[in-house]
DNA sequence: GGCATATAGTTAGTTATGCAACTAACCAAA
DNA sequence: TTTGGTTAGTTGCATAACTAACTATATGCC
């Protein structure tokens, strides 16, 4: 049991996740510097439909680590923005298929370069590997409780 | 400029702390298996206050990385739970100092051990070096970006 | 003393999250 | 085909977050 020694402070700054609360903040205010009037949580859901347009809100759940309940709502406000669309599912009608809208697409781009600034910003000063072993821990640690 | 080429994948994992976001579950989780009736959020405030009784608010502000808003609503519902009070500080009346109750100090020894328990099962399986890089990286992140 | 400014905290409005309970559609076994 | 269980999504309720605007107290400069 090499990890049972954990002093308080170790444990806290694991616990809080400041770093990626801090991530997360920059990249809102840098969206908004740049004119883009959308919160990183409906960020996260259109990233995954860029990747692959028309998933289904279980298969949003499944990637964005969300509850059904959260993505019904954030896909509400999404539609809302008129930044996705619902068609529900010829083979199976409880499923809906969320695809993206022409201006949807058209963010695409100007947001990724915004998010990986802002990733730069985060980052500086910090050497590749050691980035990657954080996101092995991370991604470890990710495993271990989903 | 080492970190310009980031994957997006590499990129997104970091954006969203699935990690801590997962930890905080868990620990919630395991404080209502414990018959814990508080959230993980309250609990950051109490476990500053455990360790220096009759912060302000300002001062939980920073220690929890939160604005002012959320402390006061956080102060709300710890209040409404009988586990702090405000006292308004006689130096500056506009500061209120918060007080842990009785009830507050029988919780740490118990919330503390759930807290550790949850530590040991994320970290499972990480190796005690690369928590320590994992922890310089996101500290690293932090101060970047607060 | 009096006025401008800064600081501590609160309130209001919108968005997001987690949980529990619900509806609708699918599916498999009797 | 009917019944019972499962899956996809929605709704209601409570907590929490950010922004902006607000009140009250303190401070510093004239």
């Amino acid at each position: 049991m090499p990890n049972n020694q954990f002093k308080r402070g170790e444990l806290y700054s694991f616990m809080t996740g400041k770093a990626s609360t801090a991530i997360a903040r920059r990249l809102q205010k840098n969206f908004k510097q740049s004119g883009i009037e959308i919160t990183v949580e409906q960020w996260s859901v259109l990233y995954h439909l860029w990747k692959q347009d028309g998933m289904s809100q279980q298969e949003l759940c499944n990637a964005t680590f969300r509850d059904k309940p959260s993505i019904t709502r954030l896909v509400d406000n999404l539609e809302k923005l008129k930044l996705v669309k619902r068609v529900a599912s010829k083979d199976d009608r409880r499923m809906n298929m969320i695809y993206l809208t022409e201006e949807a697409l058209k963010l695409e781009t100007q947001t990724m370069e915004v998010a990986n600034i802002t990733l730069n910003e985060a980052l500086e000063g910090v050497s590749t590997e050691n980035i990657a072993i954080c996101k092995e821990v991370l991604q470890l640690v990710y495993d271990n409780l989903k």
